[in-house]
DNA sequence: CGGTTACCCTGGATGC
DNA sequence: TGCATCCAGGGTAACC
């Protein structure tokens, strides 16, 4: 998403930014926000773990933007597509960049400077997923006796990892979700700080996940992750790995969210998992 | 305090 | 056809 901004919003000046919905607002009235705004240069647009954060040149703030499930940026001149919370204007740009969200569980906050954001982000984000060094990551998982799967979703442990992309991790370190997360062997903690990159670098490359109408890139179209992917989403089809079929469950500390695993490569029981693959295989 | 659950929302798919 | 139910990318707050 970040990537997709980039290009649009980076060195352009905002000529205003429209709220449509201000239950998208946090901490900040749609008037402050527009007139914080308004006239600012874009500096940068990054992400923290799943966040976006856009910075405005100075004095004027950063903006931080939690898409969460259904969030996310539409860059297409008018007619707006359906569901727009907010739409950013900029200054001798005819499209229009609207932030839609069908579910309205997007937030917006704004910040007067870095150091106001980095601690808004730090209270609710760990390292991020793609950052964090193994002894860390261990060090993270040790303190907690919740299965594993929430607590690799849980952002303050660390930041980047959502329902889809937990099960995929898992299901390539071939670690039950259900595994409690301070009992998990060394070796088994390294295959599963192991698995992150490939798997999140893989889902990046193919433009994320889109199914139903849901996310789409900036420039609409589909994310294919979930056409190339092993697990998530393919309860009842045969394991990549071994061809057992896949399960689809819902775990405690995760009520409501699917969970996709194979029951014989991820077995809960002791020394499980061993056929079909070596571990080094390639995320697919 | 740590772990679990309820809740926030809506559109589309499915079932009766 | 119409109504009810289920489902989904995430995060927070309240509860036990």
């Amino acid at each position: 998403m970040a990537r997709g901004l980039r290009p649009a919003l980076v060195g352009r000046r905002v000529a205003s930014i429209q709220v449509r919905d201000v239950t998208v607002l946090q901490g900040i009235d749609a008037e402050a926000l527009d007139r914080r705004a308004r006239g600012a240069v874009v500096l940068e647009v990054r992400r923290r773990g799943k966040w976006v954060v856009l910075s405005l040149d100075e004095p004027r703030g950063i903006i931080v933007i939690q898409p969460r499930m259904t969030g996310g940026f539409w860059l297409v001149p008018p007619p707006h597509p359906a569901h727009v919370r907010f739409t950013i204007k900029l200054v001798d740009v005819s499209d229009v960049i609207s932030f839609q969200d069908p579910r309205r569980f997007g937030r917006l906050a704004w910040y007067p400077d870095d150091s106001a954001a980095e601690a808004a982000c730090a209270r609710s984000l760990g390292p991020d997923a793609l950052e964090i060094a193994l002894p860390e990551f261990a060090k993270r998982l040790k303190r907690t006796t919740r299965a594993i799967k929430p607590v690799l979703m849980d952002q303050k442990v660390l930041a980047g990892l959502g329902n889809i992309y937990a099960d995929e991790v898992l299901f390539h370190a071939r670690l039950h979700p259900s595994r409690r997360s301070d009992r998990l062997r060394p070796a088994e903690v390294a295959a599963l700080h192991a698995a992150i990159r490939p798997v999140l670098e893989s889902a990046i490359a193919a433009e994320g996940s889109s199914f139903d109408e849901g996310y789409r890139t900036v420039l609409g179209l589909e994310g294919g992750f979930l056409a190339i992917n092993a697990i998530h989403r393919r309860g009842g089809k045969p394991c990549v790995a071994c061809g057992e079929p896949i399960v689809k469950t819902r775990i405690a500390g995760l009520i409501g969210r699917p969970t996709y695993f194979c029951p014989r490569c991820q077995s809960l029981r002791r020394g499980g998992g061993r056929s079909g693959r070596e571990s080094g295989d390639r995320v697919r």
